[in-house]
DNA sequence: TGCTGCGATGCTTTTCCGGCATGATAGGAT
DNA sequence: ATCCTATCATGCCGGAAAAGCATCGCAGCA
């Protein structure tokens, strides 16, 4: 039994009659008889009534049309749904993400990739960074949202700059930086930093280390907080400053200072990290792409 | 695309193999290469990811994989519903019945009938004898068990007969006929009868006129009842006597008297109408076998 | 570096689908 | 009564397409 079949039947079963069915089929009538007679043998039931003025549907026809009507809808419903997927106008995708460094991202590419792709459902996930790049490589995340990853971090994975951000210093009133206009690295060599833990994010520290390096001086940590909201608590309580992007100062807002960090190129890189032998689903190529248009668009209105 | 399409797709989702998929399907490897590539093509999607160590299913290969899965299931479960209805398993049949001769019949018969054919509803219609001769004819009722017809109504339908009754003659204890040990016809003459109304029941008045023809002699109704009940009650009232078969006496019981009637051969004829032109139903003959069947060892063992 | 297992490709064979011509049948018109 | 016509079935043939066979290319592995 074919799906020819079953379409033959079901135009034979709507015109009653072979000559028109075939018409309609755009084959020649006998074709379609023997095609029938095939079916009617194959499942060993008379499913048709003929007579020299047409056909007529018996009760197993009846039944077997009504049946074969769905099956072949259903077809179709299924071959359009693995198009649709196929398209990226289905699915789902699992994007990790750390918050901090996508606060101006995430929200508006969310809205926008729910505007050309409303049928995909996208899964946030919000890890640490080594967590971001594991599921990256196990392919439980389609792409990662953060900042640049380096060191063993970037094997299997591969990263596409969406912006970077000027650095900042960020310190209480109190603090002696305060009455500067902006803050030259060499100062602050000597400085109690606050940062992120190396255990759950190891990039961190690789970025201090690097943007001290040119002075060859280490970063020196006064606390390893696990969360942006407990680093800046220990900032608050004078414990020491800290690095801080655009991003950081949306969070803590007034809650501290901010001074430009100067004597230093390097910038928070942040971007999309995919998997290196890359079999990019539409879904996530479509999220990829909105998130570069988002950023592009941020880049020129500022 | 084609059936074969599918089920070969499923072989090779299954297997994650070409080369075993093929083997299963007990056809060459490059055949089945092909038809999937075809399959591919058609829909316009990849479905496998090919490696020279097998086969791998992508994400629009594992949804079209289950859809087809669900479909070939329905494909089958269609087809052997069908021959289920073929084999009479299945389905509904309508059975039209009068309920007076029919009441020692039609209970075992159903009984019976659930137990080979557990699957077909019997859909019970009791109509008068003009509905049911109506809906034989027009198909709404597979068959009728009813007294054999006559006249006009035979026209498009074929009686089969299922068992004959001996005629009785049923009156009050006060009727002079109480005290013969039977009633011959000639004295039911003079007698003033009650019998059911010439417009729902046709067939009842012929039958007496056909009764009485041998004596030149007309049936006499004092009253003409619509159903068993009140034409019981007009005999118990003593308005007249009444026409009785062994199953009269089951339903009306002690109420009345009862004598055998003699003087004539005629006897209540029950049996099967169907449409003369029988397109019978699977499940419908089984059923008409069933009643032939109950009828016979009622025969026998009475 | 050969070996092995995998899927793809080229070519041939076989199957079977579809087309054409024709047959068989039964209403309906003349 | 007979022809006509509409309908579905059958016989035969050509061609598309499926299946088979041999072989290739590739990649992992010993």
């Amino acid at each position: 039994m074919e799906l020819r079949h079953l379409r033959y039947f079901v135009a034979v079963g709507e015109a009653l009659n072979f000559t028109k069915a075939a018409a309609r089929l755009r084959i020649a009538q006998p074709a379609l008889s023997r095609q029938i007679a095939d079916l009617e043998e194959e499942i060993g039931v008379n499913l048709l009534r003929r007579s020299s003025r047409g056909v007529s549907l018996t009760a197993e026809g009846k039944l077997f049309l009504a049946e074969i009507r769905e099956l072949l809808k259903q077809a179709d419903v299924s071959v359009e749904k693995v198009r649709a997927l196929a398209r990226g106008q289905s699915g789902e995708i699992h994007v990790g993400y750390s918050p901090l460094p996508t606060t101006e991202i995430l929200p508006p590419a969310l809205a926008a990739f729910r505007k050309i792709a409303p049928g995909v459902k996208v899964m946030l996930h919000d890890l640490s960074s080594d967590e971001l790049i594991a599921g990256v490589r196990n392919e439980t995340l389609e792409l990662a949202i953060m900042v640049e990853p380096s060191g063993e971090q970037t094997a299997g994975t591969k990263f596409e700059l969406l912006r970077t951000s000027p650095l900042w210093v960020a310190m209480t009133a109190a603090h002696p930086f305060a009455r500067l206009k902006s803050v030259p690295l060499e100062k602050m060599v000597a400085e109690a930093l606050i940062g992120f833990s190396r255990k759950d994010y190891p990039e961190y520290y690789r970025f201090l280390e690097r943007l001290f390096a040119p002075l060859h001086a280490k970063p020196r940590l006064a606390a390893e907080c696990d969360s942006a909201s407990s680093l800046i608590a220990e900032v608050e309580a004078g414990r020491g400053i800290t690095l801080a992007s655009p991003n950081f100062k949306l969070v803590a807002g007034k809650r501290l200072l901010y001074r430009p960090l100067t004597g230093t190129t390097e910038v928070a890189s942040v971007g999309i990290v995919r998997a290196a032998n890359a079999d990019m689903t539409p879904a996530a190529d479509k999220f990829c792409e909105i998130l570069r248009q988002i950023c592009t668009e941020q880049a020129t209105t500022t």
